[in-house]
DNA sequence: GATCGTTCATATCAAGTGAAATGAATATCA
DNA sequence: TGATATTCATTTCACTTGATATGAACGATC
């Protein structure tokens, strides 16, 4: 007899766990901050990127915080309109924008911080240390495999989608 | 002099790092199967659900499977258009649709599951045996725990959105 | 210094999404 | 029994998303 073929379980599916526990930790973390301070999940990103890096572009934010660039530019947008950041053009090459938050911005990202901190607190909050320790291990790891992979199968597939 | 406040640095957020590993096994895997047979994430996970259960409702699996029902009404509708559901009229509650998969679709799921466990696989593969464990013990952990918080916080929260 | 290919941000468009509305079927209970 | 509330699947609608197109600015090469 073959070996028993290995079984697919939904419950059990790596990738599949990982997703919902994405989804919830994403949206709870949201349910702190879109309500009371009225920004979405994209646009908390760029603010908290740009809350440690001054004048940068919208191409550096899309490559470094894994959003599609249209979708940085949108929120962007926003977050200007709004007033929490401002654009400016980057002289010396017109083509990129520089942004930088706002006195207000800063005010904001000040007030949301601790809040997303203790959030994450709480996240892992059923973990003992050595686990904390660990799953930022493996995520360290994981990411960065991912990364090579992700470049390997870009080059292959991506025949578009259906 | 007080503590000093703790920094939030978007590159060692959890929640972040999360969405960004799931981000990359969700798509990765989706070039799996998405071009190759037409079908898309929601379709697969709905098809995966149907590979264990015979017969369910829509409800239950969008309690299930972290899909909102509207979605899996959809993907339902679609994968019985192309054949590879039957959707029935449960009696005895006709209100309900039992879903199952056809002939076809078992066929379908048939070719998707090794290549979907050898993608598990692969992405795990640069982990050891026992981080791999830990990482699904760690994720057992969390999406419990997630899953009673989530309720909370949805009772407090959830004004809708912006 | 004109032309070509590249890089950037934004705009456009079709597809997908979730929240709420709809309508059918069932349950509850006066 | 009849009225009301609830549960279910689907539809609708406003919004978001990502792929592609656009147009401006740049670098390089002749």
């Amino acid at each position: 007899m073959s070996p028993a073929a290995a079984r697919l379980d939904l419950d059990q599916f790596l990738p599949y766990l990982v997703n919902v526990l994405a989804n919830r930790l994403s949206h709870e973390l949201a349910g702190v901050y879109e309500a009371r301070f009225g920004i979405s999940i994209p646009e908390w990103r760029v603010i908290a990127h740009l809350s440690q890096h001054e004048d940068v572009s919208v191409r550096e934010i899309h490559q470094r915080v894994d959003m599609d660039k249209a979708k940085v530019s949108r929120a962007a947008s926003r977050l200007e309109a709004v007033g929490f950041i401002e654009k400016t053009e980057n002289k010396g090459d017109r083509r990129l924008v520089a942004l930088r938050l706002t006195k207000r911005g800063r005010r904001l990202f000040a007030e949301i911080e601790p809040l997303a901190l203790a959030y994450e607190r709480e996240s892992v909050s059923t973990l003992s240390k050595s686990e904390e320790a660990a799953l930022r291990a493996i995520l360290n790891k994981l990411l960065g495999a991912a990364d090579r992979g992700a470049k390997l199968m870009a080059m292959q597939q991506r025949p578009s989608s259906r």
